[in-house]
Formats: C-alpha cells, sequence, structure tokens
DNA sequence: AAGTGGTCTAGACCACCGA
DNA sequence: CGGTGGTCTAGACCACTTA
C-alpha cells in the first residue's frame, strides 16, 4: 500500500496533522493500546510481520515506530524473542541529564587524598542504611581528606566504604586525579555501571571542621555517593562532607524525544 | 555494492568482529575523524549521498549511522542544513539521569504555597548571575512558603522569579499540586524544555529561619532552579532554601550506550 | 525448522533551507 | 531551483531463540 503518492491522503496529512508521520500516529497508536491494557505490562507485542500487515506499513516504518517506544521506556526487544511491554507509560522519563564520569568528577581535577586512618568493618543497620548493603557485609572504612593544589585548606572530608577485593587499591588512593572508581576499574577492570549521589544538607561536625579548616556546627554539603559495577554489586561508597562555598552540585536535565 | 552475500567478508566480519556492523564501524569511522580534528566542533559533516560513495554504503546504513553520533550528542542534524559537529567526543557523554518533570517534583504532592509579598524588579548584576540573565531584565518576584498538609512547619522557603509575560499566574499560585512549571504550561501552553538545578548549602538567614520555623544559622539546602521553555527563553526561576532533614536531592546516573 | 528482531540495499517522495 | 535531511516501500540476508 502506498499513500505516499496519493494526492488526497498527502494533501490531508498537510492540512490536518501537518508534522505526523505515519510511524508516529502508528507509535501513537501502540501507547495508547498499552496504556489502555489491550497490552498489559509483562506480555508481548505482535510480532513486526503482523505489525506490518495490521497497520498496512511497511517494515522499517514499524520498526522507526517501535523504536520510539523504546526509547520511551515503554517496551524492551529481544532478537530471537520478541517485544515485551514492560512499562505502563504513566509517566514516561522524558527528561535526561547527560554527562561522563569524567565531567562528573572534573573537581578532582588537580586534587589529591589524605588519608586519616582506616579500619575493616562489618556493616551494622546504620552503615547498611547508608551504604544501602546488607547487614553484616564487610567493607574497608578509609577516612580522607581531599586537598587541592596551592590551596592549604581541603576541598571536602571524604570517608571510603570500599568492597572487599578491591582493597588492593589502598596504596594507590593519595596519587593525584584519581578517582576510586578509576582505580577500580584500572587494577580490577571492573567498570562503573550506575552512581547514586544523595545530597543533603549538615552541620559540621567539630571533629571534622577541624580537619576542614571551618567552622564548628557550619554549613555544609553532605554527599552520599554509590557505585556500582557491571555485576550491579557494589564497587565502593564515599560520604563527604564539603564546607559551604567550597563545592555545589550542578544538574541539568533537558526534554529528550521533542513532542508528545 | 553488496557485501552482505560475500562470504569471504563474512566470515571475517564473524572471526575478527563478530559483533561489529558496518553501521557501527562506520559511526566509529566519523567519530574517530571528529576526535582528530578532521571535522573540527562547528563544522559540517559530509552529506548523505557524499558519504554513503565515500564508505560504499546504503543511504539507510549511512543514517543510523548518523544516528548513533547524534544519540551520542556529537552532531546535530536539521533537514534542509546538514549535520553539523556540535562536540569533539572526548568524554563522551555515556552517562545519563533519567527521570519525568512529575518524579522529579513529586515532593511537592501534598503541598501549597503560601505567598508572603511580591515585586516587580529588574536585574542587578547580583541577581542577574543568580538567574543566569541579562542586566536589566524584568522579573516578577514572589517570596512564598511551601507548606504541607498536616504538618505546620513549612518544606522550604522560596522565591520565584517569573518571567514578563506569565504574571497571569500568580492568583493560581497557592493551589495544591500545583508546581509553577505546570501553571504555565496550563495558562499560556509553554512546556519545560530545559532545567537547571544548582545546590549548595547555607546557614539560614534569621528572617527566613523565623518562616521555616527553624534555628537561625542553623544549615540548610539552597536550590536553584532555572526552567527554560521551548524557545530558549526562561519561564521562571525559583531560590528555594530547605532546612536540614526536610528535603533532599538524589539522583542516580546509569550507563546507556553499553559497551566501547 | 520456524519465528523473532537486527542489518542492509535500492530506489522513491517529501519538507525544508538557501541562493 | 538544487541540496539537505526525514520518511517510506519492497525485498533480502543475518543472528538469535525456542521447540
Amino acid at each position: 500500500m502506498n499513500t505516499q503518492n496519493d494526492p488526497v491522503l498527502s494533501d490531508l496529512r498537510k492540512r490536518i496533522a501537518p508534522s505526523t508521520t505515519r510511524y508516529e500516529m502508528f507509535a501513537a497508536s501502540l501507547v495508547a493500546d498499552i496504556e489502555s491494557g489491550k497490552y498489559p505490562v509483562g506480555c508481548m507485542l505482535p510480532a513486526e510481520p503482523e505489525l506490518c500487515s495490521q497497520y498496512a506499513l511497511s517494515r522499517h516504518t514499524v520498526r522507526e515506530g517501535v523504536r520510539k517506544l523504546v526509547e520511551m521506556g515503554l517496551v524492551s526487544r529481544q532478537r530471537g524473542i520478541g517485544t515485551r511491554v514492560i512499562s505502563k507509560a504513566v509517566g514516561p522519563n522524558d527528561f535526561t541529564a547527560s554527562t561522563s564520569l569524567e565531567t562528573l568528577f572534573s573537581y578532582i581535577d588537580g586534587t589529591w587524598l589524605k588519608i586519616l586512618g582506616e579500619k575493616w568493618l562489618t556493616a551494622d543497620e546504620k552503615l547498611a542504611n547508608i551504604l544501602d548493603c546488607k547487614l553484616g557485609q564487610s567493607w574497608l572504612e578509609v577516612t580522607t581528606c581531599r586537598y587541592q593544589q596551592n590551596i592549604s585548606q581541603p576541598l571536602s572530608h571524604t570517608v571510603l566504604y570500599i568492597a572487599p577485593g578491591f582493597a588492593g587499591i589502598l596504596p594507590h588512593l593519595g596519587e593525584l586525579n584519581h578517582p576510586v572508581y578509576r582505580l577500580i576499574e584500572e587494577h580490577y577492570g571492573h567498570k562503573v555501571r550506575d552512581l547514586q549521589l544523595v545530597v543533603t544538607a549538615l552541620s559540621i561536625p567539630p571533629e571534622v571542621a577541624a580537619w576542614l579548616q571551618c567552622e564548628p556546627q557550619s554549613p555544609g554539603l553532605h554527599v552520599v555517593r554509590r557505585y556500582r559495577g557491571t555485576n550491579d554489586s557494589y564497587l565502593s561508597n564515599s560520604v563527604s562532607i564539603y564546607p559551604q562555598t567550597r563545592f555545589d552540585v550542578s544538574i541539568r536535565y533537558q526534554l529528550n524525544w521533542s513532542g508528545s
């Protein structure tokens, strides 16, 4: 079926919906069917040949439409298996913030860690909560301060929690410009796949303030970072305290798949 | 040119690079050329027909390859114009944080704004810096507190800066569950395309602490939010102060286009 | 072996931009 | 007007999964 050459349909498209293409209408129809429950979450979408004949579209157009649903996070496709509905479109994740790990940790340039202490410990309830790990799990705790070149005041007070198995990076922690995740990647080949940040405010405790050379009880940023690796296991975690004005967290979200 | 049927090439692909397709090799070649400076940032990529003949690929394959570069944020395409290099790929933006505006503002559920004061002002240097706008620009400043249902302590002290032209939302600001961006969308049809967040720590000033019912000089989160609309103009900005423990900022970055 | 999604070609019309 | 990227068709081979 070729409607591209059809002057009536072509004109109609121009007047009624100038920017709505066939694959977009098709995608919108699929989205509606998923929202309505015709294709419940977990079930398979009809295979491409069937969609082609159902909607009288070429396979390329069908694929373009389904690709849009993949981008929206509604379905996932597997070669040899099919296309599965994985979300109900209620709240599509239409805003994205993109960076590289390098950008995210650009503040580390020209800084190094001074190690204040280290010890092995097992997670009690409080720590398990902070690190989002199981009770009784074993971690190497390293207390540090991050210093900037040519500046006597440290940037932050950071407690690192390193997963057992990666303790070998300890001798290299003090090196310049080497965030923990990169040390783990260099020495063990484990790449970060998932980074979680939780930012809160706190009143800087006196013993930490002494290290940071700031007022005790003055306000600071409290940043928990959780690094998860390729196999979903935690590589390391860190709890950082930044005095006011020495650090900020900046994020920029942008709309992605244009309209609709 | 059809290499799909070529047993030699097919076998070679299987042995040497089992998962590398033609459009991926083509994309990798473009990336290399952009990184090397053959195509500097700001210049145009060759048009599709030329890429087709240069690489001996069909147009579909070329488009698939260029699409990958678009996803990586290296180039942007404009119909009628061409494909422009917009980034040097030095650090590919391989980590993304995805949410919806609804999720981002889920803390607004069950809260409303109490308006403490309002006035028109023009941006001096300090304000222009906070709002990232031009000097002398006119804004409607609305000072508010956000209250939660059944809780007497307010969640935050928020100063809104509303772009001239959207002042009509003022009577609706106090409504339940209505973030500013949604009011602007409902009343003026302008959608948010870009949201920037800057989080710092501060010592809560006494006059704000009185409203927030917290200790003067106690630590708090200082969050600047900038909402930009479809045409790159600012819709509104807000400066919020949250007492310690009443709010946190949580972000989750994930690796996206798998390998490499 | 049959069916799935992934890649690829060849050729076409379209909307948009700039000269 | 010619050139750009955007959409579309028809038909093909491929890798992968399941039975």
